[in-house]
DNA sequence: TAATATTACGAAAACGATTTCGGACACGGA
DNA sequence: TCCGTGTCCGAAATCGTTTTCGTAATATTA
């Protein structure tokens, strides 16, 4: 491994003159900076990152808090646009967990442990005391669909999309329109209850409370159960709208089992926008997640809040979505 | 932040064997170690990883090595398992890029800034000589779907599993056989030809050139491309096999314009063995890999080179995956 | 009892960088 | 000539650990 040490001998130059030049202070002659990088380029020299973090209190490093699903699209896709904005800004990223080996470590100490520079919460249960302490800890923190106080949160309008939705389905001639929702507690969840409601409630649609079903997000078996159910009310809905595009599958499933077909016999709508909701056919009708922005943006406002003047403080950014017509949803009347 | 220091100045002892308190050297009072781990808990001492990597050159990072196909679910539940697995194993995982902020910088040059004990390349492009560099290296590697030499890589095999889907549609009666497969360039496209061959010189199969095309993974447009040619043959195929399962959306597709439904008018096969293959109606039949088992023997077989006995060395682990049937592949004959 | 072994602890160096502060020197203006 | 100013560089401290080696006190053995 090659040092500072080794290149300040060669050059015939103290240790410190070359850390300034690699740095690219100005108290150092621009003749003999050169020369420095050169001799530093000859050796292939990389500064220890152990090192300069030991000094420095910066490791440059952000931490991901990643509970399970990653192997959802959406979030993926998310994960995706972090670490490349992540490395555009001069980052890397880990995973933090809340453990190591067998010893159990909160997830605040783990980042500490690790000296992050700031974490981005992307999916977690938010009512875990460790998330919470995370949060509130003094490290700067960008959460994913969810606010806590004092962090700043990116997400989607999950109100508007679903007032969007619901307008669209609306224009297309649906009256009856059902809403299969993730879990009941979720931050999210609770917008998008509020968006199908305050969608009808602009347009006049009432909507009978058997219409609005519990589900789960990225579970097309929860979907199923649910759609099976509504199916089978006294006047079922012409409309389905499912949790995400990836649980829309489990009610496809039941569509196929009862003879209906999409979008003929039953509409239905989806949330996400992943790749899935383009290559099915008919193309599902979805809200589409702008997971790109959605990413770029948490790092952007994470390195912010490191670097910049404004510290830790609350803020919340929504990143616009669009939705996506598809062929899911038949027109009517 | 606690540091050693403080923790030795309560006690009224020295850092150094605070230090050895804390690591459970034997040299250390018993009661003395106690009491000081107590103090330890009690002030929420937590060792500063940037310190002791510094010092040891131990980093308890393990580096991955990801281009791009973050949203493949295959890969998706790999990279969970090697998550879990490192964290089991008490290390964390970090994801190597080739450039940090505006600045090229190669895999092993990241990796040694870093200081990452080993790295486990997942999917990259295997020609990149900067991938090349990193397999070469002196630093610990597993390799994910490719064989470099003096690297210990992990994979399914890739022969076997295709001569028994070869096998398996055969048995339904099929004779007419397609193999849509992955980058023609691929190490694992290249063992999946050789396996389709050989299933079907077992068998006394004669395939035709024209039913051997080329496609891509994770591409559902590839897919239909390929899908729409193999239909169009004098005398196309019973039975397609897919790249994977996720491309075969694809094929649906086509077949759906051909008015064609699977798997009364065709057969059709997948790759991968994700959930997405489960939920389909009609399920599609698939060759499983398994990524839990896949992703854990690469971190096993990993930190067994950064802390075994046996070093860097060259290594084949073939992981079993299992063949669903699923209802794709219809009984004729 | 004397010699030796064991136990428990500390001093200090080291890991590889950054940063503060001061000094040497050259230069310009008065 | 003298002084102030600016440029360029180095000494040394420091970050938080680990680890080697030495030593004093105690225990064991002959």
């Amino acid at each position: 491994m090659v040092t500072l040490k080794q290149i300040s001998q060669i050059c015939g130059l103290s240790v410190s003159t070359v850390s300034k030049a690699m740095n690219g202070q100005p108290d150092v002659n621009p003749a003999t900076a050169e020369r420095i990088r050169q001799v530093a380029r000859d050796l292939g020299y990389r500064p220890n990152a152990a090192a300069r973090s030991l000094k420095t209190k910066r490791s440059y490093l952000i931490g991901v808090l990643f509970a399970d699903q990653i192997n959802h699209e959406y979030f993926a896709n998310v994960l995706n646009s972090i670490r490349n904005t992540a490395t555009d800004l001069g980052y890397d990223i880990m995973f933090i967990s809340d453990r190591v080996g067998s010893s159990k470590m909160s997830f605040y100490s783990h980042s500490a442990y690790r000296n992050c520079d700031g974490v981005i919460i992307m999916e977690a249960r938010f009512e875990d005391p460790d998330v919470v302490e995370l949060a509130a800890s003094d490290l700067p923190i960008v959460v994913l669909d969810h606010v806590f106080s004092g962090c700043v949160s990116v997400m989607t309008d999950n109100v508007e999309s679903m007032v969007e939705i619901i307008h669209f389905v609306v224009s297309r001639g649906h009256r009856k329109i059902a809403f299969i929702h993730g879990q009941e507690n979720g931050f999210i969840t609770q917008k998008r209850i509020a968006g199908f409601y305050k969608g009808c409630m602009e347009l006049g649609i009432r909507t009978p409370e058997e219409y609005i079903v519990s589900g789960k997000y990225h579970d097309p078996e929860a979907s199923a159960e649910a759609t099976e159910m509504l199916l089978s009310l006294p006047e079922p809905p012409t409309c389905i709208i499912y949790p995400d595009d990836y649980s829309y599958l489990g009610g496809l499933r039941i569509f196929e089992k009862h003879g209906l077909s999409v979008p003929d016999d039953i509409s239905a709508v989806g949330f996400d926008g992943i790749n899935l909701s383009i290559h099915l056919r008919p193309q599902l009708a979805t809200y589409r997640q702008d997971a790109h922005m959605i990413g770029k943006q948490a790092v952007i406002k994470l390195i912010e809040q490191i670097e910049g003047p404004m510290k830790k403080h609350e803020e919340q950014v929504i990143v616009k979505g669009s939705l996506q017509p598809g062929n899911s949803v038949r027109r009517i009347g």
